[in-house]
DNA sequence: AACAAATCGGGAATTTCTCCCGATAGAATG
DNA sequence: CATTCTATCGGGAGAAATTCCCGATTTGTT
């Protein structure tokens, strides 16, 4: 019996690269992919993986937002996140919400094998790329969850409407969001905003 | 006789899957994969290839900057550029330089076999999903010098304030400039200039 | 000299930001 | 079980910024 994968990946090169790497293991059985958060949940309404492998940044619905939902929906499906961060609170955060594993997107396909399989095999797995430092002085560990996503978002370049839009919540609460990160990072423009971000390794577009 | 293809990519599994993908048909041949630009100035030393496919965010070296050393060192090579922008000014900007295709990472896989193909075959290839609007030009360029020295301090993360005492004007002018500016490069957010002076080697990160 | 383009900043309307507030939900504590 | 604390969410009002208009001056070009 082989684990049912399901692939979240807005770049049909990656999706058709993992699908080739793990079906090439006849452990594995790549149901199929998505290229963004909505296709996500209804694939997963559909059709039940045992394992999802999805990336963060994607159109529409995705990131922290996405976990969040997929852990609600369905808590038994294993969630290994496959990402461009390097960024150890991030990974918390990850955890946190309950996923199975978190992979970077700069680790070689032998990582990204094994990591599948210890997590097939019920561990969790973090590629070794991260450094899970408990890094209280940092300053993004002041902000509580929800300034992280608005945080993420605004350092992607998202208005207040679009950030809004992506996570569900008025402009308002965005704006008066945004007032209080800037507070408790000790900024005092958007743009430092970025630079800070920059400097954490969750500033990469797209 | 085959078509060596030299491949750059941080992400392994995108350098895999257009290593499995393109070595699937017998007319393309991939030497290897680099993960950055220093290897591929030094691969392309090594053992000339006839194809580069390389990524623009790359560790260390890269983006704009790299083309323009490979072109000047190369000239002959063809250059197709997989990266993730979908941003009509720098691809502009790209085939200034002079490479022979731009594919964006959204691109489905029979996209970029089909444009791999077509620049082998000696055309030029933007994959469909870059609109390079003809009036638009660059909007770099469109700047005057005083609206560049003001995009360049804006994208360093300065204030109006701080911009305005560095370049002897009132905050007003600063100001008014920056919204010129802002409807110049049609964008809504200081941040998304920051994104586009990264881009342009302007600013960079870490 | 004549003209176009660029520079500089004031004024006013508009939009956004900031700081305050209350309501609610969930977790933690006594 | 009641209570306290923290996080979340958004409304309201004033403060601050941005935007769009304008005219005055400088610079460059033919």
């Amino acid at each position: 019996m082989s684990l049912k994968i399901l692939i979240a990946d807005d770049h049909a090169i990656v999706s058709s690269g993992l699908t080739l790497l793990l079906n090439s293991q006849s452990k594995y059985e790549v149901m199929t992919s998505v290229t963004n958060g909505e296709q996500l949940l209804t694939k997963c309404q559909e059709d039940l993986p045992d394992l999802i492998i999805t990336d963060l940044s994607m159109p529409g619905i995705g990131g922290v937002e996405l976990i969040r939902r997929l852990r609600i929906k369905w808590p038994n499906i294993n969630i290994i996140v496959f990402s461009i961060y390097q960024n150890s609170y991030l990974v918390m955060r990850l955890l946190d919400l309950g996923v199975k594993g978190y992979i970077s997107k700069n680790s070689d396909t032998d990582i990204l094998l094994n990591g599948v399989s210890a997590i097939a095999q019920g561990e969790t797995y973090i590629s070794p790329d991260i450094c899970l430092e408990p890094d209280q002085g940092k300053p993004l560990s002041k902000l509580t969850a929800r300034e992280f996503d608005i945080f993420c978002c605004v350092a992607k370049g998202l208005s207040a409407k679009q950030a809004s839009d992506k996570l569900y919540l008025s402009e308002k609460t965005i704006a008066n969001n945004i007032s209080i990160i800037k507070n408790k990072l000790q900024i005092s423009s958007s743009i430092e905003m970025i630079h800070l971000a920059i400097l954490e390794g969750l500033a990469s577009p797209s």
